[in-house]
DNA sequence: CAATCAGCCTATCAAATGATAGACTACATG
DNA sequence: CATGTAGTCTATCATTTGATAGGCTGATTG
């Protein structure tokens, strides 16, 4: 359980220590990040960190909970608009990568391939598994729809899907970069795939109208 | 020091540690990798480790060096060679994907976040880096000369690094996509980058040429 | 045959790890 | 004032981890 030991808290050491051990998780991973480092991070002692979570894996859980389950939402609401499969793929990778930014919690750790075997995290790999599975099924309906170039869907997946691992490096890059970065990144991405390039201011502005779809409110502390 | 507690290694187990020790660190991190579990994939006795390297952190430095070296060492053929930016890169991709597929090791783990943070593996983080850098010196180079859109190349050399990442995954597919995934990868990442994308199959023909410059020989094992 | 050595094994160690228990402090409330 | 509680602390525990020490076996060589 992820309830706190006691009533209401109201310290917001919680959520830092969520913010703390997302960086954490991220560079470390699950297994080698210690609740000594999350806790020394935090600046309290390391069986504080009981107080706030039952055990280990609840941070994580937490995190993971705050990350996947708006995005498969978001991902869903996409796949559901009245849109070209294209608009809706720049509307992803855009509002991905925005969310991303604009997340307090580093979220490298969501995507991480540690993530999709330690057996405490398997609960959450279903929902990346949908998450993929659902980008997939949009290259596949462009392709169908002669927007995207015939290819294997799995590719074109993967070069998403590895692109926005890497989403959160941007933010190490300066505000000018953060700003432009998920149009530019998307229309770089969808430039590969379009059978006619030339359709891609298009597919910009149908993409503008679909964002608001996606991008989740960013999670805010419980209670 | 990664050499044997005796004399000449005859048995092949130290090449096996170094094979599940790659599939362990690319799914479990390395500091998540426990001896012990290397230990048991290889179906020896965890202290057995230590007859063939002297610590865990040498088994993950052998793997480094047998992946990262000669793949600076590949990409650095490349930039001095005379051919187009866009030709260098579609080599690169295409090169990179395909040694990485035919390596006996799973080398995800020498992309991961966790590898550019962890204080032991500090060295090769400077490899890396020179990897990088190079991938991003062929875009911006490609960007002079107008092979390639104008755009920031730190985002292109993103997208080109977080597939590469992901290479790995190929391994699970079947043979049909091995084969043709190294070429349909990097052509479906030009395509995003070039200005004129008329242009591509003048850039396949010309990538091909450059390819034997860049894979190189798969390590064997030493002495 | 004896000696050597590669390549393992079991037992064990020191240190690290997630977690529990009890205590303490500061603050709010009746 | 007394009481309750959030939120920390130190001390400690059971377990895990990387590594060492000593021993054993089988194969090879002289």
């Amino acid at each position: 359980m992820t309830a706190p030991k006691h009533g209401k808290e109201t310290s917001g050491t919680r959520d830092r220590i969520l913010i703390e051990a997302s960086r954490l998780l991220s560079t470390n991973g699950y297994r080698g990040t210690t609740t000594r480092e999350i806790a020394a991070a935090v600046g309290i002692s390391q069986p504080s960190l009981f107080f706030h979570f039952s055990n280990k894996r609840a941070i994580v859980e937490e995190l993971y909970r705050r990350d996947l389950v708006p995005a498969v939402a978001g991902l869903e609401n996409l796949i559901v608009a009245e849109a070209s499969p294209a608009a809706k793929l720049f509307a992803l990778i855009q509002g991905e990568t925005t969310r991303i930014l604009d997340s307090p919690y580093d979220m490298r750790a969501h995507i991480s391939y540690e993530a999709l075997n330690d057996p405490d995290l398997a609960p959450f790999r279903e929902l990346i598994r949908q998450f993929d599975d659902l980008t997939n099924l949009i290259i596949r309906s462009g392709q169908e729809s002669g927007q995207f170039d015939a290819g294997d869907p799995w590719l074109a997946q993967q070069m998403v899907s590895g692109f926005l691992a890497r989403a959160n490096l941007f933010v190490l890059s300066d505000e000018v970069r953060r700003q432009s970065h998920p149009e530019e990144a998307a229309a770089l991405i969808l430039r590969g795939l379009l059978s006619d390039p030339t359709t891609l201011d298009e597919v910009r502005s149908e993409a503008a109208a679909l964002l608001a779809r996606y991008v989740p409110d960013v999670p805010t502390p419980p209670d």
